[in-house]
Order: C-alpha cells, then sequence, then structure tokens
DNA sequence: CTTGGCACTCCCCCGCCGAGATTGCTAAGA
DNA sequence: TCTTAGCAATCTCGGCGGGGGAGTGCCAAG
C-alpha cells in the first residue's frame, strides 16, 4: 500500500484485482454470498483460503465488497460492480446461440415502425431474461420527407408528417377561421417544396410563416404547422416500449414485493426510466449504470444497460436493460449492442432513402 | 338434500342469502376468512353464532362457501361470489368521491385519441386501485372521412385513413410499378368523393377497384389501398393500453410471487388479455368473470370486471378491471361504467361530426 | 328450529436448539 | 514480510415443539 496513488478507485494490485473479479462472476452466477473457500475450490488461485480471506478484508475495507452478516461471504458493492465493468470483465462478443435467436426473432418483423421496436424490445426482454424498454426514435436528426394537412372541416384539420424513418406525427388542429380544403393543398404543397430534404430540427417558424404569407393564411393556420412539425420532431414525453417484467420476479432478490411495486410504478410511468438513461443517448458503447448511480432511492437494487441505436448517421433512440444490479454485465452489454445494432440495421433497410 | 330443487343454482332462503352476502361482502373487505361469530357481533342477524353456523354448513355443502382448513371460517367460491354478484348485491352508484376525482383526472386529457385512452387506462387503474386495461377503438363501425395517400418514391407511398374518430392508421406500401405523386393525389381525391360517409365496415374492394381503374392504376396500388382501409378497420391484434400492475402486489393473495408471474406475461402479451373480454363487447351493462370463469388456468386467483365503450351509436372498445377473485364488484363495476360513460362523452366530444 | 355449551381440530407464532458455514485472529513457517 | 494452518467466535437457517387462540361441529335442552 505504500507508493499507491490516491485514485477514487485505489489501484489495485493483480491479485486483489482478480480475486475481486472473481468474487463478482461468481456472485452473479449463484446469488450467494461467495466464501473465501469456494473461491480456492472452484478457481486456481495458488494461495490458501486465508490469504484470499485476508485479501477480501482489505477490498471491503477498499470499498469493493461488503459482508451481509459477520459470517457470510462477500458481494460486491456498488463500487465493486463498477470496477469489475470498467476494467476487469473481459469485453464479450454477442454469442452464436444469442446472435442466432436474434437474426431469427427478427426476420419477419413488419416494415411499420412501431412494431419494429415493439418486437425488438420483447426479443430484448426474452434473449435477456430481463426487463428491455426501448425509446422510440425521437425524429429531430431525421429528414423531413413530406407534410400533409388534411380537410375535415372548416376550421379542423389533420396534420401528418413523414420522415425518412416513417410518420412520425399526426395531430389533429383546429382553426380560428374557415379555411378550404384546397388552402391545405395548397399549403402543403408549398410546404413540401420548401422544406425537402431538411432535418426537422432545422426547420424554424419562419420557413413555415414564409409559406403562409405567400398563400394569405392566417398565423393560426401557421401555429398549428410549427406545433404538428415540433410533435413529430419530439414528443415531449418520449415513448417507451418494454417488455419482460415478468423476469424480474425470477429473481432471487426480488421476492421481497416492497422492492418490485416500486419499480412497476417507474416503468409504467415511463419518464423516470427516460430520465435516467437519457444521457446515454450520445455514447457509442453501452453503459452500465449500478445500483446508486442511478440515483434514484428505489432502485439501488438495479441496474441498467444502455445502448443508442441509430437511424443513418444519428443516434436516434435508446435501448435499455433492466434487471438486478448482479446481472451478467458482459453479456447483457454484448447483448445490448448487438440488438442496436440489428435494429439500427433494419431502420436503415425500412428507411426511405 | 333430500327435495332441494336441482339448479344449478339452487334458490337461498332470505336468512341464506342474507349470510352468504355478508360472508362475500366481509372477506372482500377483510381477505380473512369469515367467523360465524364475528357475523353476528358485527351485523344484527337476530340469530346465534350457532345458527349462522348451520346455515354456513349448509351453504358449505351447497357449495358457495369453502373452508380453508377445519377450523378457519369461510371463504366464498367462484359460485359463491357469482351469486353475489348476480343476485346479492346491490347495485352500486358511482360514489361522488369516485366521479369527482374521474372529472378531475380526465378534464384536461388531450384531443389525441391515443392519449384519451392512455390516460383513461391510468385513471381507472389509480381509482380501482387494481390493474386496470383498456382496448383502443375498433373502427369498423365509425364512418370514413378522408385517405390521402402519400407519395414517397416512384414505388412507395404512405397511407393516411381518417375516420370519425381521428386517425386511424398509417401504413406504408410498396408497389411493383412506378406512381407518379399526382396518381396518388387524383386516386386520394376519387377515393375520397366515392367513400365519404360509409362506414370502413361497408367499404369493399370493389369500391377501391372502382376507383383505380378509372384512373387507369394498377391491381397493386388497388391491393395497397384495401389492406390500408382493412388494417385502418381494425388491427389484426388489438392493442391494450395498461396501467396499474403495482397495484395488485399490495394484495395480500398475491404475496405468492408464482400468482403474479403468469399474469405479468398474460399482461403483456395482451392477446389472452383480449380473448378473455372480447365476448363482452356486445353487452349493455359491465359484466364480471370470476376466477375459473375466466377458463385460464393462471387466473383462477383473480376476477375481471369489463363494459363497452362507445362511440356514436356502436360499441367500438372495452374497459376492464383485472384483481383479485376478492374485488369489491360493487364499486368496481360502477367505477368501470362511470368511465366508459365519460369516456364515450369524450369521444364524441372530440370526434369529427 | 334455535341456542348455549363444550370438546376438538387446526393454524400460527414464538422460542429454542443444533448444524453448518464463514470469518477473524493468532502463531508458526517460508 | 507474506503466507498458511488451525481454531474459536459469530451468525444464519431450518426444524421441532408447545402454547394460545380462533373457530367449528355436535349435542342436548329450550
Amino acid at each position: 500500500m505504500s507508493g499507491g496513488p490516491e485514485h477514487p478507485t485505489p489501484e489495485l494490485d493483480k491479485r486483489k484485482a482478480f480475486i475481486l473479479a472473481t468474487v463478482v462472476y461468481e456472485y452473479i452466477a449463484t446469488a450467494e454470498p461467495v466464501a473465501s473457500q469456494s473461491l480456492t475450490q472452484k478457481y486456481n488461485l495458488g494461495v490458501s483460503s486465508a490469504t484470499v480471506r485476508n485479501e477480501m478484508a482489505e477490498l471491503e475495507a477498499g470499498g469493493f465488497l461488503v459482508q451481509p452478516h459477520t459470517s457470510a461471504g462477500r458481494v460486491p458493492s456498488d463500487a465493486g460492480y463498477r470496477t469489475y465493468v470498467d476494467q476487469l470483465m473481459q469485453r464479450e462478443q454477442l454469442s452464436v446461440e444469442d446472435r442466432r435467436r436474434l437474426g431469427d426473432e427478427l426476420r419477419d418483423a413488419s416494415r411499420e415502425l412501431d412494431e419494429i421496436i415493439e418486437s425488438t424490445t420483447r426479443v430484448l426482454g426474452r434473449l435477456s431474461q430481463n426487463l428491455a424498454f426501448v425509446t422510440k426514435p425521437q425524429h429531430d436528426t431525421t429528414t423531413f420527407r413530406h407534410i400533409q394537412l388534411i380537410w375535415l372541416s372548416a376550421r379542423t384539420g389533420v396534420a401528418i408528417v413523414v420522415t425518412s424513418i416513417g410518420v412520425s406525427a399526426q395531430t389533429l388542429f383546429e382553426l380560428l377561421a374557415d379555411v378550404t380544403p384546397d388552402d391545405l393543398t395548397r399549403l402543403s404543397n408549398a410546404l413540401n417544396a420548401r422544406l425537402g430534404n431538411r432535418t426537422l430540427r432545422d426547420i424554424g417558424e419562419k420557413d413555415v410563416a414564409a409559406a403562409t404569407t405567400e398563400l394569405n393564411l392566417g398565423d393560426d393556420v401557421k401555429d398549428a404547422v410549427v406545433s404538428a412539425l415540433r410533435t413529430a420532431a419530439s414528443s415531449e414525453q418520449p415513448v417507451i416500449s418494454s417488455s419482460g417484467t415478468q423476469h424480474l420476479l425470477d429473481q432471487p432478490e426480488f421476492q421481497d414485493l416492497r422492492k418490485l411495486r416500486s419499480i412497476l410504478r417507474i416503468v409504467e410511468e415511463q419518464k423516470t426510466l427516460y430520465d435516467l438513461v437519457a444521457d446515454s443517448m450520445t455514447l457509442e458503447a453501452p453503459a452500465a449504470k449500478i445500483g446508486h448511480e442511478l440515483g434514484v432511492e428505489e432502485m439501488t437494487d438495479f441496474s441498467i444497460v444502455t445502448v443508442p441505436y441509430r437511424f443513418g448517421p444519428h443516434a436516434v433512440g435508446m435501448l435499455s436493460i433492466l434487471g438486478p444490479r448482479r446481472m451478467p454485465y458482459g453479456r447483457l452489454m454484448a447483448l445490448a449492442s448487438g440488438t442496436a445494432q440489428t435494429l439500427s440495421q433494419r431502420l436503415d433497410d425500412v428507411g426511405i432513402k
């Protein structure tokens, strides 16, 4: 311990690192506190259980392990998992089996965006044996393709916005003054001519205003269109598809119902869930948030693995797996990555060139 | 048992009926087996507990009550609940409190169909303190308002169908031969002229064919339109919105996780759920299915209350509450009815005249 | 037919105990 | 200085048993 650097995560010597990694690995597999002796028996450590005990005691002092009670084995702490994920575990590739099932199950998915997302979520839930959730694509970086204003009555209509990834929104609108079907058709045409091939994000109010004033239409019409485009770009409360709640019940740590109740509520509410993963949208690699890192009291026993998926060059949504802290990070991160890749691929296939 | 009538539900004399009703009522309230003595204490029966015991023994022989074990009180059987619901309980009105909350929570709901359904589901889940699920409207009895075919590329496009209740479907289509934007516009106009004010159900393939041949468009175009209209009329797998799963965890009978797991799966799958309530769509009053009546092994501990909601003159969907068999049928049936009424009202307000 | 009384049954809670697992510590050895 | 064998101490967990209590069924009297 003499020359050790004073990092927040102090450097671990080789043996400690190996022991920590093994404890985490073993605990993930068995859900039982890991004893020094079982380690020396199962793994070839080259030292006795007494030595392992000493090391474990130091790992506990360093905050990587905790003991449920005096005469029990050790269990990883959040910091222990973190170190494991960041430094110790090997990055896994998607297993052949998983890759096959992923391909199989998504082969015959429909071409409809929503159904693609839903079926991807279901597959991810099933393969991960945890709760999977997927945010539906944000359209703000996708390319505008078409807007159609449909006349329903003198003062009502529907606005439909189509982007390169599909139909992104339909909005009912009400106007203050009468318009004719022809007004709306001409406005649609004007907007389509003007806005083509730009990303939704880049389309501003004045682009719309230019079209409406040209056609002598009121500001109420302009506002309706702007709001339709805005809704299309990103719904204020992003929608999440989720699947696999029942798998959580299988985890031994959730035999206690209290832990489950709040999770179910959070999953239904969606908003908290979204906020938890939102910051992972800009990342390249899969990210794991572990226990307290989630910053939500009720979720300290859970972890979330998140990875963005893309449409074209931009990340448009995220795929996540929610499970016990004791989750197989390596496999799930590989699985999430692989699924995200498959999904991105599929969106590119389906997308409108 | 000699001269007893051989009805499936034998006639109950007044006192038996009252005792059965009270046992059910009491068990619903307490979730504890009901003892003869507690009945005579809490309710003014005018007879002693010994008499009640005799009556209870006969009710058990008749299949209305069961005893968890020899020295326990009685619990209603499915038949007991059924008799209670059909003959014994009083039809409740929506309580003032519930009516107020219903109004409050749905006041500021959006005008978008999906959001109306979602928020109704959430409110129903919250007020019922059980799992609520609502089928999204079937459009086959709603009136056709508009179809718009949007050109995306020479061989792809989007079909949007608007009915009196809102936008009912958007479908991407692919064609075998090139078409121009103008082709699609003219076809849209032709279809709109031809199909206006008919219900989706009444629109047949030949109506579409008439329009496409008139414009010299191929059968692939016709098929695309027909399939869009068909999808709009009724999606083959009806979508269900659900809310309140976490309330099930609060029920004492579901402390056993095994019962919950299968329910969660069923709720996620949606299909079973839909099949269970589908036949209640044609009813006027709220219907209850109790335990075994649901016909699903994993759901024998549950009951479902269902009531259809309408758009205009037709039932278009259903609102259901899923909870323990021991649910307050009277209150929940009133709540479901009231919510359905509110929802129907709201759809009529929002619907396109 | 009703009712008070009573014996009987069964569940449930609680405390107790012993087995087993695992640790920390100590002292000897490399 | 690090490692290791040995050992006492600690804590959990499952099983066992008994007491309390709730509730029933039955009987005999009203």
